[in-house]
DNA sequence: ACCTGAACACCGTTCAAGT
DNA sequence: ACCTGAACACCGTTCAAGT
């Protein structure tokens, strides 16, 4: 049973409702303006009352992406937050943080997918936006710092090494999604990047992401050049 | 003066120049069917005849993309290889490969973007793109062995160490490439992934690069779990 | 204020027909 | 074999007009 008018005012919210259902459904190629319309009941003209394109209204969809993005890694932080005082939690707590982000995009391609592509994303974006995903992109920064002042981590500037920190599993997270690295069952090993079609791996995509972690953490925390000062 | 007939036979090379034009120019979506046939002088189902449709046409150009990123990484290679025998150079080869690779990215981003565009790299994939972007991929995978047997890299399935290696310096070259990572000028840092608008940066993107590839060869070195046995 | 109907300027793709 | 003309089934977006 469709409700079969929207004068009651909220168009906005459903056009974004059924737009992050055909995201979700379908990827970002699988939304058009004028199927949202359908979805909606509504002329294929009403949308651009509430949104001047469909760009501005995919960035409404992205933008309710990143604000679940930042919630789990605020609910990470939570659980870690008590221990890290403490010291010696801080890689911990970034290790959470970097699952709790590949998680995210495994379990919403099609959001994440939207939230980092170059045409929704690139500048100008809307306020809005870009501070929904600063918002996340933060909380790595201020647990970056807290594990630097345990000296679980090289010194140096913390927003580099958090967008170091990001890109690594941002990079993780898009090949994953793409099918484009391929994880073999002999033992923890990611294989053969680009390779064959369709196995039965799945299982062991796991343990690659785990091995990902420790090995950013890795290189997060060793002394290198930045540590001559020390 | 464009030729005004195509009948010479090689209607399908020349569509594949003028798409990789218009993906260097206007990137992926600057491409369509219609300007290919006006650019070549020819009607609209003329391409129909050389290519299934635009995906396996797009595919084309992806597949000469990775041939230049393999030239580009075969050149790196080739100046690396004499000294790697005598050990200590693995890590330095190494890191002329992730920098070979990011500047493709930053040199090409239209074929960077379109080679790793879900819809065209995602299964079923064509066998000669599959062997081409597999080529690449080959090159960092002997690499890394290399420096695993002189001692520079931790041990462990160098398949899964070169899998990560080239996620991270991928992650790095999307989110430059987009402009989701901003570098000031305040050191060596990084900063704000997704942050404010344009500003001026571009010299402080290669100390950027430089300290990512510090940060990736760390991990890759680190004794870690994996040294157990040793 | 909010929405509709109808149009405009695009797409990718197909298919009979021409040479 | 290779290409054309014309059509089909889509798009995003605009704009006068309705309520």
């Amino acid at each position: 049973m469709v409700t079969d008018t929207y004068h009651h005012g909220n168009l906005r919210a459903a056009l974004v409702a059924a737009a992050a259902e055909l995201v979700s459904d379908a990827g970002v190629e699988g939304v058009t303006m004028r199927s949202l319309s359908r979805a909606a009941g509504v002329s294929r003209a009403a949308p651009y009352r509430h949104f001047a394109d469909k760009r501005e209204l995919l960035a409404a969809v992205a933008e309710a992406g990143f604000l679940d993005l930042d919630r789990r890694l605020s609910e990470v932080e939570g659980r870690g937050a008590a221990g890290a005082v403490e010291g010696g939690e801080g890689r911990a707590v970034l290790a959470d943080l970097m699952r709790a982000y590949v998680g995210f995009a495994l379990d919403r391609p099609g959001h994440y997918r939207l939230m980092f592509s170059p045409d929704i994303v690139r500048p100008p974006r809307s306020v809005s936006l870009q501070e929904s995903a600063s918002r996340a992109f933060e909380r790595s920064l201020e647990a970056i710092r807290a594990a630097q002042e345990t000296q679980e981590l090289r010194s140096g500037d913390a927003a580099a090494l958090a967008s170091i920190m990001w890109s690594a599993v941002h990079g993780l997270a898009v090949l994953l999604l793409d099918g484009q690295v391929r994880v073999t069952s002999d033992g923890s090993g990611g294989h053969a990047l680009l390779a064959g079609d369709e196995t039965d791996e799945a299982q062991n995509v796991e343990s690659f992401i785990e091995l990902t972690i420790e090995i950013v953490l890795d290189g997060l925390s060793s002394a290198a050049s930045e540590a001559r000062r020390s």
